[in-house]
RNA sequence: GGUUGUGUAGCUCAACUGGAUAGAGCACCUGACUACGAAUCAGGAGGUUUAAGGUUCGACUCCUUACACGACCA
C-alpha cells in the first residue's frame, strides 16, 4: 500500500514531466485518500500545481488522469472534481495486494526508519497509595506505545521508575507505627497497596486535625502546617531514613514490600509488564555527579550560599535550582542521574517518558539541562505528555476521596461485562473459568480502548456510567467483530474452505474492496503510530476495519455464495481481517475472544 | 503577572498536519433477525468549529487580539 502510493506519486511526477514539461518532485505532490463519497483510492490535489504549470486545476487533473490511465496499469480509472484528481485502482491490483498480505507472517516487523533502541518509562508510581484511574491512562499508554514501537522491529525496554522514598511514604509509615497495631495484608485481608493507602489517609486525617487545633490556639495556618507534630515527625523519619536508621529501614522495606505485591497483582490483572525496575532509593544520589560535571564544564553556576543553578533563559525557560545549599538533591537532580543510568544500561536512541502534562515544564528543564551538559541522548528524550482524567464531578483529588480506584474500577467493569454477556446468552459451552476469563477480556478491552481512544495531550472525561459501554466505538465492538469472524472460520474449517490459493476472481464487491484497501494500510498505520507515539491512531484504525467488515458481512453472503472462488476469497478475507484485528488490538494491549 | 495546553453536534471524541458538502459513537427518531452471531447493519435529525479580525485559489488547522477552562513557573 505504501509502495503503491509511492509508485503513483512517481508516476504523477513523470506525467507532469511528459505532459507539461515541468519538473515537480514526487514528494512535493499533495496526495490524500479519496473521500468515500467519490470513486477512487488516491486523490491528487491539483490546486497547488496551477502556478507552476500555468493551467487550471481541472485541466491539470484531466490531463494527468488521462496519462496515468494510459501509462500506469494499476490505475483503472479516474475522475476530476474541481481541483481534485481521484484515481481508481483496479481490482486486480487489490487482489495482488491481498495475496501479498496473506503471505506476510504475523510477527514480521513493519517497515519504519524510526529509532532502534528505545526505552519507554511508564507507570512510575509512588509507593504510598494504590493505583487509580489516572495511573491507568499512563500505564495503558506506555504499554501500548512500547508494543507499537516494538512492532517496527526496535528493541524496546519497558521501564518502571518507582518512587519508593520521600516524605509521602514516611507519612504512611508513621501512621502505621502509630495506629497499625501490627496489621499486615495477611492478617487484615487487605491488598498491600490498599493497606498502605489506608495509613496514608489516616495520616492526612490526623494531620489535618492537628492543624485545626493549632489554628484554634491562634497559630497561623502556614506555620501550623509546618509545626504540626505529625509533620515534624514525618520529616524526622525521612532524616532517619537517609541516615540509615535500622528500625526505620526495616519498616520501610516491609511496607514497600506490601505495596509491590499489591502493584504486581494489579499489573498482572490489567495485563501489563515491565522489563526493568528502577528505584529512586537507589538512584536518587546519582545526579550529584552530573551537577559536578556541569560545574566543571562551566554550564552550571554556584551561588553565594553554595546552591547550584543552571541558567536556561536562552532556551525560554528560567534559572533552575539543581542542588540545594545544604548539598541535598532536588527532583531534577535525580532525574539527571536516572537519565544517565538508563543510557548506560540501554544505550538508547530514544527514551520515552510517559508523564502527566503537569510536568511539561519540568521535562523541558530536564532536556535543557542535558543539552547544556552536551549529553548525546538529550535529543533522544521524548516526553509523552498526557492530560488528566476528569470525572463528571471534576478533577480527582485523593485528599477529598474522589479518586477512582483502579482495582475497584476493573472489578466493576468485569461485573458489567458478566451481566451483559449473560443477558445476551450466547456463550453456552464455555466452562465457568472460560466465561470468567472472557468477562475479564471484555472488561479490560472496554477500559483500555476507552482510555487509548483519545489524543493523549487532551484532558479527558470519564463518566463511570456512560464510559462502560459495549456498543459503538468501543473495545467490545471490535472484539465482537473478531468473535464473529472466529465463528465464520470454525464453519469454514468444517467445510474445508480454508487455505489454498485465491484465484479465478476478477472483480470485487464494493465492501470487499473497501476492506482489502483498509487491511493493506495496516503496516503504514503501525509505522505512523510508532512515529507519533500515538496509540489513538491505531484505535481509530481497528475501528474502521471492524466497521468495514461488519458492512461486508451484512451485504454479501460467505457460505451462501454459489461461486467457489468468491466463497474462498470471502473466507480468506474474513481470516485476514481477524488476523489484523487481533494484531492491532494486541498492540493496544487488548485481547480478542473467539466467542462472546 | 509569566509560560504553556485545550476550546468542534445535547454528551464523548475524529478530521491524514493548509484541501472537496467538518466526520464517528452515545443519546433521540425510522427500518432490517426462518440467513454465516442484532454487542450488528441501513437511514433520519443534529454545526456560524468560543468570538472578532488577518494571511490565500482554499482555514477547525497558520498569524493577531480577546474570552473560557486547565496546568506549570515565581
Amino acid at each position: 500500500m505504501q509502495q503503491l502510493e509511492q509508485d503513483i506519486k512517481a508516476a504523477l511526477s513523470a506525467a507532469i514531466q511528459q505532459v507539461f514539461g515541468a519538473t515537480v518532485a514526487a514528494e512535493q505532490l499533495v496526495m490524500q485518500p479519496t473521500r468515500k463519497e467519490f470513486a477512487g483510492t488516491f486523490t491528487l490535489v491539483t490546486f497547488s500545481l496551477t502556478k507552476s504549470l500555468g493551467k487550471s486545476p481541472e485541466q491539470i487533473g484531466q490531463a494527468l488522469g488521462e496519462w496515468l490511465a494510459a501509462n500506469e496499469s494499476r490505475v483503472s480509472g479516474f475522475n476530476v472534481v474541481k481541483g481534485f484528481l481521484n484515481l481508481e485502482i483496479g481490482d486486480s491490483e487489490w487482489l495482488r495486494q491481498f495475496a501479498e498480505m496473506l503471505a506476510r507472517p504475523d510477527n514480521a516487523p513493519v517497515p519504519s526508519n524510526g529509532p532502534q533502541r528505545v526505552v519507554v518509562e511508564y507507570s512510575s508510581p509512588n509507593t504510598n497509595k494504590p493505583l487509580h484511574l489516572g495511573h491507568l491512562r499512563n500505564i495503558f499508554l506506555g504499554y501500548s506505545v512500547a508494543e507499537i514501537v516494538k512492532a517496527t522491529g526496535a528493541t524496546v525496554t519497558k521501564a518502571n521508575l518507582i518512587n519508593d522514598r520521600g516524605i509521602h511514604i514516611c507519612k504512611s509509615m508513621l501512621a502505621y507505627q502509630r495506629f497499625g497495631q501490627g496489621e499486615t495484608p495477611q492478617s487484615s485481608g487487605i491488598k498491600g497497596d490498599h493497606l498502605i493507602g489506608k495509613y496514608y489517609v489516616l495520616f492526612e486525617r490526623h494531620y489535618r486535625e492537628e492543624i485545626r487545633q493549632l489554628e484554634a490556639e491562634g497559630v497561623a495556618q502556614d506555620i501550623a502546617k509546618r509545626q504540626a507534630p505529625l509533620m515534624t515527625q514525618a520529616q524526622q523519619m525521612l532524616l532517619q531514613w537517609e541516615q540509615g536508621d535500622e528500625e526505620v529501614l526495616a519498616l520501610w522495606k516491609q511496607m514497600n514490600g506490601w505495596v509491590y505485591e499489591g502493584f504486581d497483582e494489579t499489573y498482572r490483572t490489567i495485563g501489563v509488564d515491565f522489563d526493568k525496575y528502577y528505584y529512586e532509593s537507589e538512584t536518587y544520589l546519582l545526579g550529584k555527579e552530573r551537577v559536578e560535571e556541569g560545574l566543571q564544564k562551566g554550564v552550571f553556576f554556584r551561588k553565594d550560599d553554595g546552591s547550584v543553578w543552571v541558567d536556561l533563559k536562552e532556551e525560554g525557560l528560567d534559572e533552575k535550582l539543581l542542588l540545594r545549599a545544604d548539598g541535598t538533591s532536588v527532583y531534577i537532580t535525580q532525574d539527571l542521574g536516572t537519565a544517565e543510568l538508563k543510557y548506560q544500561d540501554f544505550n538508547y536512541d530514544s527514551s520515552v517518558y510517559v508523564i502527566a502534562d503537569e510536568q511539561n515544564y519540568h521535562m523541558q528543564v530536564l532536556q535543557g539541562v542535558l543539552h547544556k551538559l552536551g549529553k548525546p541522548y538529550a535529543e533522544a528524550i521524548h516526553h509523552l505528555s498526557y492530560g488528566m482524567v476528569d470525572l463528571p464531578s471534576g478533577r480527582m483529588k485523593s485528599r477529598e476521596g474522589t479518586v477512582v480506584d483502579a482495582d475497584e474500577l476493573v472489578q466493576e467493569m468485569v461485573d458489567t461485562a458478566r451481566r451483559t454477556t449473560q443477558e445476551l446468552g450466547k456463550i453456552e459451552g464455555l466452562s465457568s473459568e472460560e466465561a470468567e476469563q472472557l468477562y475479564h477480556t471484555l472488561a479490560l478491552g472496554a477500559l483500555k480502548y476507552f482510555l487509548l481512544k483519545v489524543d493523549p495531550k487532551k484532558r479527558m472525561l470519564f463518566n463511570p456510567e456512560e464510559s462502560i459501554n459495549f456498543q459503538g466505538n468501543t473495545g467490545p465492538f471490535v472484539q465482537y467483530t473478531h468473535a464473529r469472524i472466529a465463528a465464520i472460520m470454525r464453519k469454514a474449517t468444517e467445510l474445508g474452505l480454508t487455505g489454498g490459493q485465491i484465484d479465478g476472481l476478477e472483480s470485487l464487491h464494493e465492501t470487499e474492496r473497501d476492506a482489502v484497501q483498509l487491511l493493506a494500510g495496516y503496516p503504514g498505520v503501525v509505522a505512523e503510530a510508532a512515529r507519533l507515539l500515538a496509540p489513538s491512531i491505531l484505535v481509530q484504525y481497528v475501528y474502521e476495519v471492524a466497521k468495514a467488515y461488519n458492512r461486508f458481512y451484512t451485504e454479501v453472503p460467505v457460505f451462501g455464495e454459489p461461486d467457489e472462488p468468491k466463497r474462498r476469497f470471502r473466507v480468506a478475507l474474513s481470516a485476514q481481517t481477524g488476523r489484523t484485528l487481533k494484531a492491532g488490538m494486541r498492540l493496544l494491549g487488548i485481547m480478542v475472544p473467539e466467542r462472546m
